[in-house]
DNA sequence: GCGACAG
DNA sequence: ATCTTGTCGC
């Protein structure tokens, strides 16, 4: 089984290694990336990673390529990393277009030991990445105002400013968005801002949840008949 | 000791 | 995160 005591050693070391500052530089592709599983509650299990690279700010599709293969380490808030990152980097291995940003579906560092998968995952690469969650993991934050574009900042136990609700969408519940690695919490905010057209999440991280739907789908009627 | 806890 | 239809509200 997984030692999650050895985990939090290994989060303490990659998280003295996360870049936090402007990101510098043109931003012309921006990938999203997401995993699916035919049994999320079963360990080992199967899952299923894709990334969907757009050009950006126009937002159209470039590229997707998705991957499948075995995951055999739990699911376990504060460790999700662990459990995603070996796929994700076989997914991303398969791409033609490097992205200049990658945003992972979860925290960057709004976690606990500040490391949260799309921290870890940036790290592992060298990449820039932000972490666009659904629901919050850390920090303290005010309820942003209910109009699509709303936000407020999150803020870690010393007061550091580390993250920000965003309400993507009126009226509905807001998404947390946090620099992952060699980028900052209002660059990370900018370039979400310009990925979400008319639904809660950005288009890049809808569109890798939407594709691997797909994919998931004609996997299970092959293995059927 | 208790509650909270991304996907 | 998965399995699934209808239904309520803007």
């Amino acid at each position: 089984m997984f030692d999650f005591k050895r985990a939090t050693v290994v989060q303490r070391i990659l998280k003295d290694k996360v870049s936090i500052a402007s990101f510098e530089g043109p931003v012309s592709y921006v990938a999203g990336c997401d995993l699916t599983f035919l049994n999320p509650f079963k360990t080992p299990t199967m899952g299923i990673a894709s990334f969907v690279v757009l050009k950006y700010p126009e937002i159209d599709v470039v590229e997707k390529v998705w991957v499948s293969g075995k995951v055999d380490i739990p699911y376990v808030p504060g460790f999700l990393g662990f459990r995603e990152i070996p796929l994700l980097l076989k997914a991303y291995a398969k791409l033609s277009q490097r992205p200049d940003v990658t945003i992972v579906d979860g925290h960057g560092i709004t976690h606990p030991r500040g490391l949260g998968v799309a921290s870890h995952f940036g790290v592992v690469l060298g990449i820039p990445t932000i972490g666009c969650a659904k629901k919050p993991l850390y920090g303290k934050f005010e309820i942003p105002g209910m109009e699509k574009g709303d936000f407020s900042f999150i803020y870690d136990d010393v007061g550091e400013k580390i993250g920000v609700v965003l309400r993507t969408k009126t009226g509905v519940k807001p998404v947390y968005i946090s620099p992952g690695h060699l980028i900052n919490v209002e660059s990370a905010l900018e370039i979400v801002k310009n990925l979400v057209v008319s639904y809660k999440l950005p288009e890049p991280t809808r569109m890798a949840h939407n594709f691997l739907q797909e994919v998931r789908k004609h996997i299970r009627a092959e293995i059927k008949e």
